[in-house]
RNA sequence: CGCGGGGUAGAGCAGUCUGGUAGCUCGUCGGGCUCAUAACCCGAAGGUCGGAGGUUCAAAUCCUUCCCCCGCAACCA
């Protein structure tokens, strides 16, 4: 029976690069896809970029440059690391995107229809000179319990007691360094109590979530007697997101419509396939299958189903639910070199490996995955390698073709065969561990049958030319088979077979039938073996080093010292902080650049900067932080009046402006 | 008793629901083979299944209790 299946991984936040941790999902969810194609399901695999929220609004400000610029750079970088491990999306879309805007509302609407939102003053934490309110990991200070310094938010590391952040003492922005006051505002919530009911129903029925899972949900969010609380879903401006549209100058917070996301890229897919999204998530009989990290368990099994049950779209049919990855048996550490980005990894091994391994060791639950470094070398090699891999290279090369009839093989492919079902359930429950072990012990009967048939020794008799091919037949449609049950985790290899025995592998149902009779093409290496220094290397491209590089010194000469001044002559300097309106080139001119300044309180400036070989496109100017002498006599040129002069370092075209460090404002004086 | 997960040979795991003489992979040791990417095959050593108690003819598996480890997530992407 064909099913029609939507899968989704979590959206990546788009505030980073993604790593071996996130890679977990990922390949996860495209062996369960690639598995779910093969059983010739219709299945559709989506995911997007999660991009809204105060991060993005932080960078892009501190880079003085759009978020959608941010967007799009992060969008190529996470696709291409994606593509480069073989994870095929059918539509990778993006959170700010009409379509997302379009289904927000619509649920929005939905839950002010049903009368499930209200709306209350919050007091928090604000930064008066980025501001913005201050979520609780924008805010650094001192332990009120233990003294502890540098703890963020609401929670000390160093005693894992828990607090308020308000209690934080010396408490300082993140953002700017300010120090933060507390302020009130408005803000929307959805009363989540009101979906208690639905909620207890949805989780308990079996299926949805791993047992495990729905134990945890039901004992931690929907004890009895302790309502559910409500979920705060607004944030005031200025925040990077969807206005809410009967709440002008409040904004979706961020988690309201991530997985909102998932709808609006199958929308955007679908209005590019020309298909009818809510074939998939209104009505119909399309299953909606999660995959998501446990950090995230509560938004896709409580609010995520509210939302979906108010707006009255498709429930998920099963959130998979995995742990967190583990580098040699701690967390992934940047100084330890073990927080390794996907594209290091890519950089020095081969993405199949890791697809293997992950695979061996994932079993559907949320226990915690750890990455042995060592192990990783050990299963790949003697797995893949030495037992599967080998299969092929030790009698491929024997006999030209298969025998027209599949030899008696003492049950060998029929019982491998038999297996189909057990290992597609592994599968099916995302237990690739159980899956992989049943193929490996396939892989160990196959080479088994190779040392008892050997042979090499039938090839010195030609009178048994006829046993050899026979052995050869059997072993390599032995190798075959097993690729079909690892093409979900290995295509690449898959493919190969198919070409080494002329019979393509694409279903599930491959693996019943041996293939006979075809020519066997010329033996290709297949896989190789993990080198233990490119191992290393990895590591060591991943370190960041606890102290900074020591500083190297340019032996170029350096400009002659001038003389030596009192401090009353600097004190006549009036140095200032300016932020940079506006650029203009001046045609006319050789070196000089135009330049409107704000030197806070003290007004605007306009400045003539002799820095046009330094900056031939001045776009890059505008939103920067300069240094100007603001005390300079005016100086009448021929395109204008130069109220001041900008610093920089050097002569042009080498030029350098200073900057400032966060925090310092147009107009503060330098002493 | 905060919640969830886990404790089985040197390492990583299966077996626990449905009780019946402890199994797999890697590693180690010995042997074989020499087709293969130092591969593959055979054999051996190595575990009182975290501790204690209980139920039973029989417990890794069921019950009680204790100890240890890992996570913890609703103003945080």
């Amino acid at each position: 029976m064909t099913r029609r299946i939507l899968v989704t991984s979590a959206l990546p936040y788009v505030n980073g690069h993604i790593h071996i941790g996130h890679m977990v999902e990922y390949l996860q969810t495209d062996i369960f896809v690639r598995f779910l194609r093969m059983q010739g399901h219709e299945v559709a695999y989506i995911c997007a970029d999660d991009v809204h929220g105060t991060a993005t609004m932080i960078a892009a400000r501190n880079r003085g440059v759009p978020e959608s610029t941010i967007i799009s750079e992060m969008a190529a970088a996470h696709q291409q690391d994606f593509a480069d491990f073989g994870i095929r999306f059918d539509h990778y879309g993006s959170t700010d995107s009409a379509s997302n805007r379009e289904s927000v509302h619509a649920i929005w609407a939905a839950l002010r229809a049903g009368g499930h939102v209200v709306s209350r003053d919050v007091t928090q934490l604000y930064d008066p000179k980025a501001g913005t309110f201050l979520a609780d990991r924008f805010v650094k200070g001192t332990c009120p319990k233990c003294g502890a310094l540098d703890q963020y938010g609401d929670s000390c590391d160093k005693c894992s007691s828990t607090f308020s952040p308000t209690e934080l003492k010396d408490a300082v922005s993140t953002l700017s360094g300010a120090k933060p006051e507390l302020r009130s505002a408005t803000h929307h919530f959805v009363q989540l109590e009101h979906f208690r009911a639905f909620l207890e129903q949805w989780v308990g029925e079996t299926g949805h979530l791993h047992p495990d899972m729905a134990k945890w949900v039901k004992n931690t969010f929907l004890r009895e007697g302790e309502p559910l609380r409500d979920w705060d879903v607004s944030r005031p401006a200025p925040y990077f997101g969807f206005e809410i549209p009967d709440a002008p100058g409040h904004f979706f917070y961020v988690w309201l419509d991530a997985p909102v996301g998932y709808v609006a890229s199958t929308r955007d897919w679908c209005a590019a396939t020309g298909q009818d999204w809510t074939s998939w998530w209104q009505g119909g009989k399309a299953e909606i299958h999660h995959v998501i990290g446990k950090d995230i368990a509560y938004f896709h099994t409580l609010f995520w189903p509210a939302n979906l049950h108010a707006v009255g779209w498709n429930l998920p049919t099963k959130v998979h639910i995995h742990g967190f990855l583990t580098v040699n048996g701690e967390k992934m550490s940047k100084s330890k070199g073990t927080f390794v980005r996907a594209r290091t990894y890519l950089d020095h091994l081969e993405a199949p490996w890791l697809r293997y391994y992950y695979a061996a060791k994932l079993n559907g639950t949320a226990e915690d995955l750890d990455m042995n470094l060592t192990e990783f070398k050990e299963k790949v090699d003697s797995d893949l390698v030495g037992k599967v891999v080998n299969l092929a290279s030790r009698t491929a090369r024997f006999v030209p073709r298969l025998t027209d009839s599949y030899p008696d093989d003492g049950g060998l492919f029929v019982r491998a065969a038999a297996d189909a079902g057990a290992i597609a359930e592994a599968y099916e429950r995302l237990d690739t561990a159980a899956a992989m072990r049943l193929v490996m012990a396939a892989a160990d009967r196959a080479n088994e049958y190779v040392a008892r048939t050997e042979p090499w020794a039938l090839k010195k008799d030609p009178a048994k030319a006829d046993e050899l091919a026979r052995a050869c037949t059997v072993a390599l449609n032995l190798f075959r088979q097993i690729c079909v049950y690892l093409a979900p985790v290995l295509p690449q290899v898959a493919a190969e077979a198919g070409r080494l025995l002329g019979a393509p592998i694409t279903a599930w149902s491959d693996a019943q039938r041996p293939v006979t009779g075809n020519a066997i093409a010329a033996y290709q290496n297949l896989m190789g073996r993990v080198d233990p220094e490119k191992l290393q290397a990895m590591i060591a491209a991943s370190t960041i080093a606890d102290k900074a590089p020591a500083p190297v010194v340019s032996a170029a000469p350096a400009e002659a010292l001038a003389g030596t001044i009192a401090f009353d002559d600097f004190a006549k300097v009036d140095l200032r902080v300016a932020l940079v309106l506006a650029a203009e080139d001046v045609p006319k001119a050789k070196k000089i650049v135009k330049l409107r300044v704000s030197l806070g309180s003290l007004g605007e400036r306009t400045i003539f900067a002799g820095i046009k070989a330094a900056f031939p496109d001045v776009a890059p100017l505008v939103g920067r932080k300069i240094v100007v002498v603001a005390n300079l006599a005016p100086r009448q040129m021929s395109f204008g009046l130069s109220e001041g002069m900008v610093i920089a370092a050097g002569e042009s075209p080498n030029a350098f402006l200073l900057s400032p460090d966060n925090g310092a404002e147009p107009g503060m004086r330098l002493h």
